[in-house]
DNA sequence: AATGAATGAGCCTTCATTCAT
DNA sequence: AATGAATGAAGGCTCATTCAT
């Protein structure tokens, strides 16, 4: 029996059931048969009829887990003006991600160990924020001398970091917004 | 022709190859396929011989690399006493293996993003070390208050942020020095 | 947005681009799903509406190309009355189209290779006409005592055969126009 | 249940296999499923496991069949040594094969056709000693002027054509030997 | 200590065609 | 006259592992 549905609707269903496989099973065993099956759908050439090839399905995917992240931090940081104020607002707001999209986070994760040039603009996407921040802030005075770059990756790095462990979430953005408080004041 | 070596030589020289491979290629990459043309020998029989199984070869692969970065880091911190300078030391003497050892490096990193299970070996290894180093020195009243186990995750994660980079080793690790020293700092 | 045009203006429109990605790719190479790419149509169920199934495309792509050839050859062979002129004309042309027409060559071959049942309706047309003017020809005694089938197929394949050549296409002309006349000869 | 043979037997089986096939079905339809099938293999994994890739399959398969067909041709040409009298009898040889070692003429033909660098290494070999021959047969002045290269090849093209014909093979051969007599004589 | 041979399951992609407007 | 959506089968290839000597 054939079920027709949008070209929009159906690519949303499968993108949804490859995100759930990845944050289940892990990007390498996300293959286009699991997840088919995943999603109840009738073969894996529906995948390849809605997408070119496996990268533009990795590519929807991460568009779609980034899209959902990004809702809750521009939401948090929404009204904060304060350069130091949004930074700090900024590492809470994703360490919270950590456990409130934690099907997400882990799916941004597993496609950026998998697919090394998603990694790229992923990467690009979660530091290029951050480090204006850090030069803007730093034009204003209200950061000290580091170099923008650097500290924006470590941020970065640090807020990841945070995924593996299994301390309290609201503790963990706490330490963590304070260390690096002192880590960037002038 | 059938080339005999002891039991040690042979899976020193497996695990060598299987190093090269992952650094080159990554992780998913290393098929015993790949790994037996490398180094050039007969057939991935010899690795089953020699291995128990794929899981095994990777925890020897984990154990050989992180035991040669070892070395360097052990002897930059010989003779160091001062709590805070240890920490200063570790920081930039992990820094310096992201290029002298680029290899290990990479292989670490490739065999935890793609083996969970040796993922956990090999944080326990980097973090607990850290993290007894900042309980001790908190004790001892040189450093502040943080959380032991955070900030030796977050040190650890921004090391390995490093290796993402293309900026100066040398400025690099000073400015991250700089930027760890702040944020423990009594 | 639905573009309508008519039902033989399509049909053309989509003979030629797969002439064109025939003549480029060669047969096996010649999808639906390339031609419609090459010739920027929207789906593939575009020409399964046009033409009944792939054996009918084929056969539309055979005819249209053999009609074009043919043009080239009437129009050489226009005129000549001359039983012996006319097979050396004949040879001269048809390894002057190897090159004025070189996608249609290409695709002919090609179509043959690919589609068995296509081959014999070629080489019928092909063959066909050398073999009956052998046949008036030695009537008329002009021609040796030789087998006009065999010539016809012989000399159809030797005219094949200039197409791998990088010879001189005038001198490859000259030099098999020369071979053929000396096999006929009464 | 698991049967072990030799590496060159197994080889030999899938090839011979494989020259069945092609022989029957055509190139094209010659898969590896369909391969194991006739041959009575467990998986295609068998051909992989023997054969680097299809390629490597397809050239092992060449030269089983030209091979196979060398033989006779030499056998012919035994003791012959005056330079008409070998063209003569190669012609009759090739001839003779397209009926007594049909499944290797169709074999090369399909191969050919299916994979073009292989078509090259298959067109050199067979032009290859003909036009050797035409050249030395001029130097000793046995042959008239034509071009060895363009007799060569249409000599060959003219032993292909034979293989779609359906008359009588001793016919055939006896035409076409008399026909290239007349066009090679000095 | 080593080797040769074989294995089944899985990978993504491509194929021409069909259902339903 | 055209389109959107879907389809099952098949393609060659790779995986780590196992049987058997």
């Amino acid at each position: 029996m054939q079920v027709t549905v949008t070209e929009a609707a159906r690519r949303q269903q499968i993108v949804d059931a490859a995100i759930e496989v990845i944050a289940e099973h892990g990007y390498a065993q996300a293959s286009f048969a699991r997840i088919v099956a995943h999603a109840g759908l009738s073969s894996t050439r529906l995948i390849s009829y809605h997408f070119k090839n496996k990268g533009d399905l990795d590519m929807a995917v991460l568009i779609a887990a980034l899209g959902q992240v990004d809702e809750l931090v521009n939401a948090r940081l929404d009204g904060v003006t304060d350069r130091v104020e949004m930074v700090r607002v900024y590492i809470a707001a994703q360490v919270e991600l950590l456990h409130t999209h934690r099907e997400q986070i882990r799916v941004l994760r597993e496609v950026a160990a998998g697919a090394p040039d998603l990694a790229v603009v992923l990467h690009e996407f979660r530091v290029g924020r951050l480090q204006r921040q850090f030069t803007q802030g730093q034009r204003e005075g209200v950061f000290g001398g580091f170099d923008p770059a650097i500290m924006a990756g470590t941020v970065a790095a640090g807020i990841d970091a945070a995924a593996d462990s299994d301390i309290d979430p609201d503790t963990y953005a706490h330490e963590l917004v304070e260390l690096f408080t002192r880590a960037i004041r002038a």
